[in-house]
DNA sequence: AGCACGCCGACT
DNA sequence: GTCGGCGTGCTC
């Protein structure tokens, strides 16, 4: 006879944790059938703590090295994502180089992921003699005499220290506690009530009758009068509009219910919602329509396509006509863009066409809004076939994908830089897309260099515009050559002849104006006041940063480093300037200059709450301010009619940023806030001012010439070794000790050197060398596009496994980021 | 992420 | 002598 094992059954669940494992339990045959990959169970993990767990497979094969522990229970009857979702975070998580419990985390709003708390109670049999008790002890037991049960941190309050367990713990001895571990249930769907008259009374007869019977009740005939009125639209009646209609207070309502002429009935409600649709879709001209075909034959057999259209050339109207045909088909549609402040405008046009079809999902929503929309898409409800969203949209559990938009494709906070998954959400939609086969249109009037180079491998359709909407014509460009405006004594502050006489030409024409002031964080560079020239890596082909605290200037990408000139490089003036201007001094000499102008400003620092933002954009809409002065934040796809004159104030200190991507982004950037200029009407004019008027960039910018821009950059990232010829992934390493961050660098770096055959740099101090008491090294991988990416990560980990097998580096923590730009 | 185990300083 | 600090290791 041969030995029959019991039949077991286990599940191989996602921790919400940054657990590069997955970890199995036991469940029972029942709960195996059930269970499904994309289901929550509540599971116990180290001790008694309860987790939400995330189903990953089920299947028999009994764990060999560890006996498996059950599960609490489950906590969905469907599952609440889909295999393409698994699938996808699978991917990022491979390709990001991140446990899938961080995915995971990320994916799902906090919500769904119930966390157990400790909860402490009075033991049943406390009748018994008290026995001694020390003071702490005394004041949880007394605590605990008033309310039922206590959390940890209620025990924390009050003890009024952290470390409790140990009180608790004599407690727990002396059998006066009793501890459980409780999952709280966040997630409160707002319940609405509704109205509904008994289907006696509906119409004819019984109407008539009741309306006798309530002669005498006027609130009460008001209501049942409004009543029809508002059913008469087709939709279902709230109490609470129901009661405004007859100018009604509940007492009235209350009363009729008890007739059981009303009853009263709860549904839960999405608190965001839009009306119905109100508009035809848009009327494309001619020039759209050709590329909305244009689209359409790309899509027949390419599953990506890049729309390259300048700015104000109706983009938008030809993402409108695409969604409404997947729409049609019964699809959902993710509209991807970079940041919420873009949403209100295109919230607002989007509506005007799909009306209540349109979700908006983004971080600043609360959780419970969160949790709606993920159940609305989920289910494929008919309010969330459109989903409007930043990043984080990306994750919505689709039901049946068909169109992915991904607006402003170039804008960098498309890649999440901090917690893990640090991934990019445009490279992360196309993998989605690919699962579900849907489509993806990448948008831009500015494409970024990578997205261009693969219209040029023929990965992506290409389909262009080149014109602008209604005849708009395109801006004039101006460039102004700040150094001979110097010499010449032509400027005032930071604003030269030409910029100021063009503001006070356009404030006499009551046209209002952008001034554009790019002040991008510490990173300091060493300007030459003379002739504006900025001292450059000779090895990267970025400009070096000035270090203050040893006088150095240094690259950021491969450490290498000159002491700080005393005499420019360029044409020897002694006039070296380190420090850079932002918004405020703008805004200052703007008020001194044109003390009768309103000016704003629109920053990092006035836009921290969370209306300022839309508040000052609306007073700008409004006209009640003249001059804008902001930061990169407006050049992001903001529409204002009457801008006549865009203001660059120092195009500078945006190209020579210390970043391999520091010309495109200053192409992106400058085009970008052009673009902003001159709407219907007259042609607007853009200022640029520059110590290099002469500057291909600069150039490029003024003719319009994108193509030179590529041209020049896909050239220099293959010399450089950079994107999309190289792929980069960084390491960074943090540690309290400086010895220790350093030593564990240096032979991370040289052990990933000698392992890996292509490029290692570093181990290099970044910028901000020490954050919150902990120093930094970066170490930069580049990788050849020959070489396998798989089988370079695979080294990678390997390396870092080994690195924290070294007893003295095991403290030092390691964060991996891969396509770090 | 917690939480226990384990080894060195300032106190009853 | 001990309480308690946080370094280190583990959780199915």
């Amino acid at each position: 006879m041969r030995y029959n094992p019991p039949l077991m059954f286990f599940a191989e669940v996602i921790l919400p944790l940054s657990l590069l494992k997955t970890f199995t339990y036991r469940i029972t045959q029942a709960e195996f059938h059930f269970l499904k990959p994309g289901m929550r169970v509540a599971v116990p993990f180290s001790g008694n703590k309860v987790y939400t767990a995330m189903v990953y497979r089920v299947h028999q094969e009994a764990p060999l090295l560890y006996e498996a522990r059950e599960i609490d229970h489950i906590l969905d009857e469907f599952p609440i994502i889909g295999p393409h979702q698994l699938k996808h975070w699978e991917w990022i998580a491979n390709y990001y180089m991140c446990p899938l419990g961080d995915v995971y985390r990320s994916a799902v709003p906090a919500t769904l992921i119930l966390e157990s708390e400790t909860i402490l109670t009075l033991s049943e049999n406390t009748d018994a003699e008290l026995p001694a008790l020390t003071d702490e002890e005394y004041l949880i037991y007394e605590a605990l005499q008033r309310q039922p049960r206590l959390q940890m941190r209620e025990i924390i309050q009050i003890l009024n220290k952290k470390s409790v367990f140990g009180v608790i713990r004599q407690l727990l001895a002396k059998k006066i506690v009793e501890v459980s571990e409780q999952l709280n249930e966040n997630y409160k769907p707002k319940l609405v009530r509704y109205a509904q008259l008994s289907a006696r009374y509906n119409e004819g007869a019984g109407l008539q009758e009741l309306l006798e019977q309530l002669k005498n009740a006027d609130k009460q005939k008001a209501l049942v009068l409004a009543y029809f009125q508002l059913a008469n639209r087709g939709d279902l009646v709230t109490v609470k509009e129901l009661l405004q209609q007859a100018e009604a207070g509940l007492a009235a309502f209350k009363a009729l219910c008890d007739k059981a002429i009303f009853e009263e009935y709860y549904l839960r409600e999405g608190r965001v919602r839009f009306t119905k649709q109100t508009t035809e879709l848009p009327v494309l001209s001619d020039i759209q329509q050709a590329a909305l075909d244009n689209i359409r034959q790309q899509f027949n057999n390419k599953e990506i396509c890049l729309l390259f259209g300048v700015t104000s050339s109706g983009k938008t109207e030809i993402y409108i006509r695409l969604i409404a045909e997947a729409i049609a088909k019964g699809q959902q549609v993710l509209y991807l863009l970079p940041e919420i402040a873009l949403t209100t405008q295109l919230v607002g046009r989007l509506v005007k066409y799909f009306g209540d079809k349109v979700t908006v999902f983004h971080s600043r929503y609360s959780n419970n809004e969160r949790t709606e929309a993920w159940e609305n898409v989920l289910q494929n409800k008919s309010n969330a076939r459109i989903i409007i969203g930043a990043r984080s949209a990306l994750f919505l559990p689709f039901a049946n994908l068909g169109l992915i938009v991904v607006d402003e494709e170039h804008e960098a906070t498309f890649k999440q830089h901090d917690p893990a998954p640090r991934y990019h959400a445009r490279d992360a939609a196309t993998v989605l897309g690919k699962l579900w086969n849907a489509k993806i249109l990448l948008g831009s009037a500015t494409p970024s260099v990578e997205t261009f180079y693969n219209v040029s491998q023929e990965k992506y359709g290409l389909v262009k515009l080149t014109e602008r909407f209604r005849n708009i014509l395109m801006p004039e460009i101006v460039v102004v050559d700040l150094k001979k405006k110097y010499e010449r004594k032509q400027m005032a502050g930071h604003f030269s002849d030409t910029l100021s006489d063009a503001i006070r030409k356009t404030l006499v024409d009551k046209g209002q104006i952008i001034l554009f002031q790019n002040r991008r964080g510490y990173a300091k560079m060493v300007e030459c006041e003379t002739c504006g020239h900025v001292p450059q890596c000779s090895h990267c082909d970025v400009s070096l940063t000035y270090h203050l605290t040893r006088n150095l200037l240094r690259c950021h990408y491969c450490g290498y480093a000159i002491a700080k000139p005393v005499r420019c490089h360029a044409c020897g003036s002694a006039a070296l300037n380190t420090k850079g201007f932002g918004t405020e001094q703008v805004q200052e000499e703007l008020t001194m200059l044109f003390p009768q102008a309103r000016v704003g400003r629109m920053d990092q620092d006035t836009t921290r709450g969370k209306s300022a933002f839309e508040t000052l954009l609306y007073d700008f809409r409004r006209g009640d301010i003249d001059i804008l002065v902001g930061t990169q934040m407006l050049a992001k796809g903001l529409d204002f009619e009457n801008v006549r004159l865009v203001g660059i104030m120092n195009a500078d200190n945006i190209l020579f940023q210390p970043d391999f991507r520091a010309f495109e982004r200053g192409y992106q950037l400058m085009a970008q806030v052009a673009g902003r200029s001159g709407r219907a009407g007259a042609q607007g004019t853009v200022i640029i001012q520059t110590f290099q008027p002469s500057h291909p960039v600069i150039t490029q910018v003024a003719q319009n010439d994108y193509d030179g821009m590529y041209l020049d950059q896909i050239h220099e990232r293959e010399q450089y070794r950079y994107p999309p010829f190289y792929r980069i992934i960084r390491l960074t390493l943090r540690h309290r000790e400086f010895d220790k961050t350093r030593d564990s660098a240096v032979w991370l770096h040289s052990m990933l050197a000698q392992t890996l055959p292509m490029p290692v740099l570093g181990p290099e101090e970044p910028l901000i060398s020490r954050i919150r008491n902990e120093y930094l090294r970066s170490i930069m991988i580049k990788i050849p596009g020959n070489l396998s990416l798989e089988g370079t990560k695979k080294t990678i980990r390997r390396t870092l496994d080994s690195f924290h097998a070294i007893p003295q580096f095991r403290s030092v923590k390691v964060t991996v980021n891969v396509d770090p730009y």
